[in-house]
DNA sequence: CCATTCAGTGAACGATTGTGCACTAACATG
DNA sequence: CATGTTAGTGCACAATCGTTCACTGAATGG
């Protein structure tokens, strides 16, 4: 015998984590909404739709649009600072190459959260604009460390490793959005990025390598 | 005596200059309202509004919004190749340290132009951001041309020169952006920044005179 | 077991949106 | 001068928007 229409099915799960699934519902449905817009052009209502619940109980869970960018931000940087540190652990990641490649795979795998980083890193609405300008100057800075620590690198200036990293970081970050915007992954086009950016990081190495810190 | 309230002064000009003074009026009225919002959520009775125009009229210049974006990019685009065919002309312009500095300059006399761009290179609408992707790729290549003339560069591999070009552009790029950031021209942040991505141009200089350009 | 909490409902509101249509009046043209 | 073209007007319309409010009913906890 077929469930009726209108049978309810209380769904499983103590009423907190209930709670916690409908609040994810909303993330995720809106990083799904994002795919293909902005999160400026994105309604308050659009989103309690994609979770399946009504406009006024998206209330329940966040205070207003601005409130749910930025906890999306703090999502996606969560997942960031994540890869940062298996990076670190990883003994095997000593080259900028191989941070790049892992870059690549974790961009893979999380596209919803990249994509609205990069998309509304300039974009939209102020505050999930300078929530990511701060965690992106902590990445620049642990990365100024990191290269501190490389052989031949022990007496350059402070705002030289830092300028360094800075350029390191844009360059790459440039590449994850030309990777976001390439559809097919394994496709030519995407290998092409992938070698492309590989060279001009061993291009600004070789750079360094011949390098005057010393000034006059 | 006082206009009439109600009196209408017709505005000078032939039948077409004025349609294209309204035009104009449109694409600053738009990008005046872009100083603090984004494309995607700016409506299109807005912008008429900003133009002193009836929302109905707004199609006569432009088929929907997505039209008056494209033309957006088109308009700042036209400035940027503009400034471009300067720098090649005047031949002082020699190295790319000098070039940057008259990017610097345009991007502070236009900066709602370069905002505009930035902020709509990966945000809003995608027709938008494939115009600029267009204009973007042909940058590049007319750079690539440049730097195949530059001594030393004359036997480099053409995909390494395009590589190359690439870097040096989202380097450029990248610090078009932190300069829009800053509100206050002239201010140390700005000096910093200027001075920061001169290093890393001439970083990527010093790459390039070590570069093999032939694989083993 | 009974009172309380609270995630989600559903109707209603005033505002704003994009767009269709019939129009006017100043201009251009022959 | 007569006629056609067209930039801009004004009204109307159905959709959608964010937010308010009173509500329901299942989970919670004393």
């Amino acid at each position: 015998m077929r469930a009726h229409k209108l049978d309810v099915v209380t769904e499983p799960g103590t009423r907190a984590e209930r709670k916690e699934r409908t609040r994810q519902a909303l993330i995720e449905g809106t990083l799904d909404l994002l795919r293909e817009r902005s999160f400026a052009s994105v309604s308050l209502r659009e989103v309690a739709r994609s979770a399946g619940i009504v406009p006024t109980a998206f209330y329940r869970h966040f205070a207003s649009m601005e409130d749910l960018g930025v906890a999306l931000v703090e999502d996606s940087m969560r997942m960031l600072r994540q890869m940062l540190r298996d990076a670190r652990r990883n003994p095997s990641t000593k080259t900028a190459t191989e941070s790049f490649g892992i870059l690549v795979r974790q961009v893979r795998s999380h596209e919803d959260q990249f994509r609205f980083l990069s998309r509304e890193r300039y974009g939209g609405v102020t505050g999930v604009r300078r929530a990511f300008a701060t965690e992106l100057r902590l990445f620049v800075s642990e990365l100024t460390i990191d290269l501190s620590r490389m052989p031949g690198l022990e007496q350059w200036d402070v705002a030289d490793l830092e300028m360094t990293a800075d350029l390191l970081v844009s360059t790459m970050l440039t590449a994850v959005v030309g990777l976001l915007e390439i559809d097919r992954p394994g496709s030519q086009n995407e290998k092409d990025l992938i070698e492309r950016t590989e060279k001009q990081i061993r291009m600004i190495m070789l750079g360094m390598s011949r390098w005057e810190p010393r000034r006059a």
